[in-house]
DNA sequence: TCCCCTTGGTTCAAGTTTGAAACAAACCTA
DNA sequence: TAGGTTTGTTTCAAACTTGAACCAAGGGGA
């Protein structure tokens, strides 16, 4: 099949695409660098940990909702410890298994840092948009990583019975924010 | 000030669009990883310099375009050097400059590669957007990169005299294509 | 119960990226 | 034209990422 290369409309958006969220994400990488000593990734485990229940969640969880592989989480959550910023626990009903919980200094550098980058992300994105174009992002992204994941297959995650254990090693999402 | 933080709206667009784009560039990368040998970056070094005239660009001509650090191109030019899809040369006329050439190799390799690149792009970006979308895509991060590289000012480029001496470091850009 | 296959995590080496120097040439100004 | 600043590029160490092993432990099924 003969390739059926981009459309100059589809160039276009290819080229605005890729250099906007390059400098997007390098401006967000050195703000939160320099306010809070960690790139955007670290920032976001700490994030998503404080909104996850008990701010405790098993690795495989934490990176599959990152989209981080497991050797990056791995080694993220390693430098977390080190700074006190995250706990590693062993999962009890399943021996394999290990839990990064959110100490209350994470959470206490993660709500320092919070004003600060979701101010960033406010000046440098949401401010430039309108509340359509809030809508669109949403839309297109939302399309885009469906495809991505979906893929897969992702059975439906019903009833997994260990998720439901009473002293749970990781939660169920939650809609609370500190901006990723 | 009290910060302002994102309304669920934006929470939503947020988060949509750091999974899609974590999810997108993580496949293109391994896509080019496998047919190519090389990282997203490094490919759109040899694109950009296949669009240049006389395949060839100083440096920070290039780092600029592609919103890299100068020190990161340096190494991922010198990299591409010892696979010999790049050389060196001395700029002429200015003692401190380096121009990076794409060689044969690298115009072969390269065009090897672009059919199943594109290809990627479109698959898992454009075949699921729509004409609408495409043009929404590029406004978005037009507006968003503008903000970005605006910001310092950017002094309108005109007539800077060795931009247009008989024998070109780098020359001016130009709408042809290999996607990024 | 004994195997074998899958799953959750870590480890290790190789490759990249970052940011802060270090240099050298080009420019400007007095 | 000497001296100081700016610009173009590389270098270096430290941090980060990747992918391929590797090592348990869990889960069947014969």
């Amino acid at each position: 099949m003969t390739t059926r290369w981009l459309t100059p409309e589809e160039q276009r958006a290819w080229r605005a695409y890729i250099a906007g969220y390059l400098l997007l994400e390098d401006a967000i990488d050195r703000q939160l660098q320099q306010e809070a000593g960690m790139p955007h990734a670290y920032y976001s485990i700490l994030a998503n940990l404080s909104d996850a229940p008990e701010r405790r969640l098993r690795m495989t969880d934490l990176a599959e909702r990152l989209k981080m592989t497991r050797s990056r989480l791995t080694y993220a959550v390693t430098r977390l410890e080190k700074d006190g910023l995250v706990r590693r626990e062993d999962c009890e009903w399943d021996k394999r298994g290990s839990v990064a919980v959110l100490t209350d200094q994470g959470m206490a550098v993660l709500e320092s840092a919070a004003p600060g980058h979701v101010d960033t992300v406010r000046t440098l994105l949401f401010d430039r948009l309108s509340p359509e174009q809030v809508g669109q992002l949403e839309q297109i992204f939302t399309q885009v990583a469906q495809g991505l994941q979906g893929d897969g297959g992702e059975a439906a995650p019903d009833e997994l019975p260990w998720r439901r254990r009473s002293s749970p090693c990781s939660g169920t999402p939650q809609p609370d924010d500190r901006a990723t």
